[in-house]
RNA sequence: GGACGAUUAGCUCAGCGGUAGAGCGCUGCAUUCACAUUGCAGAUGUCGGGGGUUCAAAUCCCUCAUCGUCCACCA
């Protein structure tokens, strides 16, 4: 054995020859098509990367799933942890989009298909770095079933779940007001909703006989009605009539409706309704059939073009709609505001009111909500089923309190927007007829992916495919049943589903965990997984959370050149709980580089005394650890009983999830137990040539080995290759030590 | 306004009903021995505050405080 353990080279010799002989693929039996005997099958679908960028730390985590695989594989399982790279959409697109414009160049150049065919491309020369990086960890992930997201089989079983709500009737089209970024121009689902506090100026104005408060006095225009609480005695009298309203653009009618909703405590207590810009006026405008009226454009522009129709109008109101028609909002309203004040309309300005505000999580712009026809899912139906199945424990979570939380998000869903207006995805196979239907049909013609020929009620042959994508949750949310149904080996459904864990960060609970539960249950009628296993945020040495911007980012790649991928996959799971974020520092990598090091010495220890020993003209007998006691010492028994209660804990811990626990008893056992102890001692009697001591300590150094082999696969692969006194198989697929 | 988490050795964190733990750091000593990426010895804690349950509480319950995260349409 060399002095130094030489990561490098050994990590990329036995990933290369692990990959070579199929010891990643499970033990299927393929003329029986059924797992072999006694086998059970273990499945973990790996979470797919972003096809498009680098791994962080973040990744790394995934070693929590190379555990479990490896335990179960050594275990005889037939295990499968599928591999798979994600298109993600929206994401990507919008990386392209930065990358065209250092080009000078925007989306809005090229027509759909080049586009798309552009960020295929971009992706594609990507995608084999984020690859690479996986096996750089040491990932035992079977590259025979890898997968894309934009796969065909994938889209096709996309298409399918989709036809399968439309036709349930639990995907519809509604018209709503949607969280819009004008700037990446496309709506968002709630979730993707940033809220920010903000400071703005509440603006108080005159509104005929009234006082109102807005932040937004540009939408104003469209009001459509006022609304008070029916309980607020001071408008009491007001209550469904009508008044006229001296604004900027002249004279308006307005009713005064009463609703619970409002607050009377709020600025006057007299609120404006403008159903086309406000959620909540929204809704209310529905409730009182108020017209929803437009005056924002999905570029962020005012939109006036409905005033400057009129005829008949001041000439002093008609410059004002000129001069206002088509500035950004925030333009408009400096503008608005100084004509408010010119009329003696603005009362008073509150400049400390602080308020939510939704912005774009990706370029953190101001979302306008803005009314528009998009696909929704109705989750309720849905939802209440994945509870179900979480209440009744055919889903159990790790740790348990993400159950209840689980079960609040489930509760808690609105409708899902499901439409993007972006290229890079899957597009919605959803067609309108453009002989029959009107400009605001809603009738569509949905199917399996597959183009219509004419429309089933004129016949026409002149149909457009919505331009909309799917929200890429959508697709990946069906990610554990459209992987194995998309296989090529044809039945890996039926053997690997319901797959057995679903390992991830709790961030991404609610957007992936939640969805993946609803929709596998909706399509398969089982649950996509039986355990959810939530680990934390990997943070820096001080807690904070790491960012580029903040320039505290370790690179797993850099720490896997520097101190080898067994040494970063100790430090990740060594002393961390499960849900809880943790911190990563370098000295801790370095901490357990100094293990893989003692491991390596241990390992040229035994093997140097072997060798020392064969040429003296004896071998070593393999240890038979049921075999006659008698002869043996005191430590020699008590190291082996240590031995036997380790591997006793090890096992209960890979069973129960607490790979902290496992990785923690290991470096005690051998490090303080085993070497700084009975090696210490034993040391004499080797000198004397003491054969049993030394097949002892080759036993139980192998058992180590064995037990810590899905943590730190490589070193003790190797050392344990180095120590065969027999030829010995792969450590990979030996078996787990039983007691 | 809700929900969840955290508060344990100088730092980062495990432990979650039975005499306070790890890694790193620190202090002494040792050393041509498989390993200085080492060994031996050692110091350091009213386990956030207060109350309760229990033979026994860092661990269960209540309460307060501070920090963090997430959620919520108040114009």
């Amino acid at each position: 054995m060399d002095k130094v353990y030489k990561h490098q080279d050994i990590e990329k010799k036995w990933y290369a020859l692990w990959e070579k002989e199929g010891y990643f693929a499970p033990k299927v039996d393929p003329n029986k098509k059924t797992l072999p005997a006694g086998r059970q099958a273990f499945t973990v679908i790996l979470p797919p990367p972003n096809a498009n960028a680098d791994l962080h730390m973040g990744h790394a985590m995934y070693v929590i799933e190379d555990v479990m695989i490896r335990y179960h594989r050594m275990k005889g399982d037939s295990t499968l942890w599928l591999p798979g790279a994600d298109h993600a959409g929206f994401e990507t697109q919008y990386v392209f989009e930065k990358h065209l414009l250092k080009e000078g160049k925007s989306r809005f150049d090229y027509p759909r298909d080049t586009l798309y065919q552009m960020i295929w491309d971009f992706v594609q020369k990507n995608r084999g770095n984020m690859e690479h990086q996986l096996r750089a960890l040491g990932f035992s992930l079977d590259w025979s079933r890898n997968i894309f997201t934009l796969d065909p089989k994938i889209v096709s079983t996309v298409y399918q779940t989709f036809k399968k709500l439309y036709d349930d009737g639990l995907v519809y089209r509604g018209l709503r007001l949607v969280n819009y970024c004008t700037k990446c121009g496309t709506g968002f689902s709630d979730l993707e909703v940033n809220y920010i506090e903000r400071k703005d100026p509440l603006y108080f104005m005159k509104y005929g006989p009234f006082t109102i408060a807005t932040v937004r006095p540009e939408t104003k225009f469209r009001d459509t009605a006022l609304a008070v609480n029916p309980k607020d005695k001071r408008y009491k009298d007001y209550l469904g009539k009508t008044f006229d309203i001296q604004g900027l653009l002249g004279t308006v009618k307005m009713a005064i409706i009463a609703d619970e909703e409002v607050d009377p405590k709020f600025g006057t207590g007299i609120m404006k309704v403008t159903p086309a810009h406000d959620p909540h006026d929204f809704e209310l405008g529905k409730k009182y059939n108020l017209p929803v009226t437009p005056i924002i454009d999905f570029k962020g522009r005012m939109d006036f073009s409905w005033f400057m129709k009129k005829k008949n109008v001041e000439q002093k109101y008609m410059d004002r709609a000129i001069k206002y028609h088509g500035k950004k909002v925030i333009e408009a309203r400096t503008l608005m505001v100084e004509d408010l004040k010119a009329d003696g309309l603005l009362v008073k300005v509150d400049e400390n009111y602080t308020h939510r505000i939704a912005t774009c999580y990706k370029s953190s712009t101001v979302l306008e909500p803005l009314p528009m026809s998009q696909w929704y899912i109705k989750i309720k139906p849905l939802s209440q089923k994945a509870i179900l199945a979480i209440k009744k424990k055919r889903i159990t979570f790790v740790p348990k309190r993400f159950e209840k939380i689980a079960i609040q998000w489930l509760t808690n869903f609105h409708d899902w927007n499901i439409s993007r207006q972006i290229v890079w995805g899957i597009r919605i196979p959803a067609w309108k007829c453009l002989g029959c239907s009107k400009e605001n049909s809603e009738e569509w013609i949905v199917t399996k992916g597959e183009s219509p020929q004419e429309c089933p009620k004129c016949h026409g042959s002149d149909l457009l495919q919505d331009t909309d994508t799917f929200d890429t949750w959508f697709s990946s949310g069906q990610w554990p049943f459209a992987t194995l149904k998309a296989s090529h080996f044809k039945d890996d459904f039926k053997y690997f589903y319901p797959t057995s864990v679903m390992e991830t960060g709790y961030d991404i609970l609610p957007w992936w965990v939640c969805r993946m539960v609803m929709l596998g249950i909706y399509t398969t009628g089982d649950v996509p997984f039986k355990t959810v296993y939530l680990h934390g945020l990997v943070r820096d040495a001080k807690g904070v959370k790491m960012s580029k911007s903040k320039g505290n980012v370790v690179n797993p790649l850099k720490m896997v050149d520097l101190y080898s991928v067994d040494a970063l996959r100790m430090a990740l799971i060594f002393g961390t709980a499960p849900g809880n974020d943790l911190s990563l520092s370098e000295d801790k990598i370095r901490g357990m580089r100094n293990f893989t090091n003692k491991l390596w010495n241990i390992g040229r220890f035994i093997k140097l005394n072997m060798e020392v020993f064969a040429q003296k003209g004896f071998q070593i007998a393999e240890f038979s650890p049921t075999g006659d006691r008698k002869n043996l010492s005191l430590k020699d028994k008590r190291i082996l009983t240590q031995l036997g209660m380790l591997t006793r804990s090890v096992t209960k811990n890979m069973e129960e999830y607490q790979f902290a626990k496992a990785s923690e008893r290991l470096y005690e056992y051998i490090w303080h137990q085993f070497a700084d102890k009975y090696i210490e001692v034993s040391k004499e009697k080797i000198q004397k040539d003491d054969k049993t001591v030394l097949s002892i300590m080759h036993y139980i150094y192998v058992t180590c080995l064995k037990l810590l082999h899905p943590i730190m696969p490589f070193i003790t692969e190797e050392i344990v290759q180095q120590l065969a006194i027999n030829k010995a198989g792969p450590l990979i697929h030996s078996s787990w030590p039983v007691l």
